[in-house]
DNA sequence: TATGTATTTGACTGACCAGTCAAATACTTT
DNA sequence: AAAGTATTTGACTGGTCAGTCAAATACATA
């Protein structure tokens, strides 16, 4: 009895990603996302209860595919240092392709809306901690190869060097949203990420001033 | 002839000031700035064209007091290390007294609006890279002073090493905000600054555990 | 005290905001 | 085809938004 399931939710999730991520929480209203996905506002508040249970609802569908991703590189069977730079060369990827998508840079929609709402929104806040602390965690068990080869100190802290791990990128990727620019995060983050990880560089990857957008 | 300037324009400015940092740009309106300063909105448009210009003008009102005190610090007689070692202290004394005062964790009020605003307000985008770049000058006499007395390669690019100074300082400060905490802030903004200079630091201070607010 | 200007006020727009709801519709099952 | 439920719709609310403006007021000077 009843009807099948629609994509309509799955629509509204989609559209108030892209949304917020290009501009922000609090420029975007419902309407906007309405329009944009072309749904009624009344279907909108079946599936939502306010506009703030659905930024939550984003953040983890996002998330969700973003993890997979993230645990993907971290699976596969290369060394941990390679795992690393996958990472930063994803990261950059990730932000090339929406900033060919969107017309500019948009930094990372987790924690851009988690900054923005921290001050007034209780649930998105710790949504946006909860995604920092998964993600942190995925560094573990490469972590934890490092400390078996000798690549990190026995004494090492893994859950705060996962911490640091994404605090460095996080740093990075904001600072590439308000300039509106890749080309530090093109240049910098490899070498930030070996860097945090206290790990020598080769040299020749050491070049500061490649010029390229 | 006329009246005498009034403290209106800087009792906005500090009051917007106040409620932008403690929430966001868009979670603040006009007539709550107006509310909290008692000043009406007819004085606002007075002195200010619109809500992005005062936001614009408190970023550059709000710099230049937190600029004197950080060109103070790079100013003192002491060596390169302790500049730095203070620079991170008085970050971490800032947003303490930001947290007793707003009874929340604050972050960098330049980057969180700057990356809030960054997709739809042109000024404030521009305002915000413009800090960043002003900050990020301020370490340049003393990071030369680093490369002459060896503690820095001779081809150290300066600009960019204190764009990555000013990117590592904003990540965990952006951090600190998400999780409402400060614990990390205080006990790895040292030893973050260190690492991206590519010092070394006392084993004494590599203690990851303290426990407190 | 009179004049001129800088500043302040309060009442006002029209658009937009998040959120509501009863009714209409679509689809699945029997 | 009838019954029942999941979904969609559109019209609605009351409040808030950024911004406007003519008039009132304060003050410095002459």
């Amino acid at each position: 009895m009843g009807r099948s399931p629609t994509n309509t939710k799955s629509k509204l999730l989609e559209t108030a990603n892209d949304l917020i991520w290009q501009s922000s929480y609090g420029s975007v209203s419902v309407d906007d996302i309405c329009k944009a996905a072309d749904i009624k506002k009344g279907s909108f508040y079946y599936y939502f209860e306010s506009k703030a249970e659905l930024a939550v609802a984003t953040m983890e569908a996002s998330f969700l595919s973003y993890e997979i991703e993230i645990i993907d590189i971290f699976s596969k069977p290369t060394s941990p240092c390679e795992r690393f730079e996958n990472l930063a060369d994803f990261i950059y990827q990730k932000q090339k392709q929406a900033y060919d998508k969107y017309g500019r840079v948009c930094g990372c929609p987790f924690a851009s809306l988690g900054s923005e709402m921290a001050g007034n929104e209780a649930l998105i806040q710790k949504k946006a901690d909860e995604i920092i602390h998964r993600q942190s965690t995925i560094f573990n068990t490469t972590l934890q190869e490092m400390i078996d080869c000798a690549q990190l100190p026995v004494d090492t802290d893994m859950q705060n060097m996962g911490a640091q791990i994404i605090t460095t990128i996080l740093g990075q990727v904001m600072v590439a949203r308000i300039q509106n620019n890749l080309v530090n995060l093109k240049n910098d983050l490899r070498r930030s990420l070996f860097q945090t990880l206290g790990l020598q560089i080769k040299t020749s990857e050491r070049s500061h001033q490649d010029q390229e957008q």
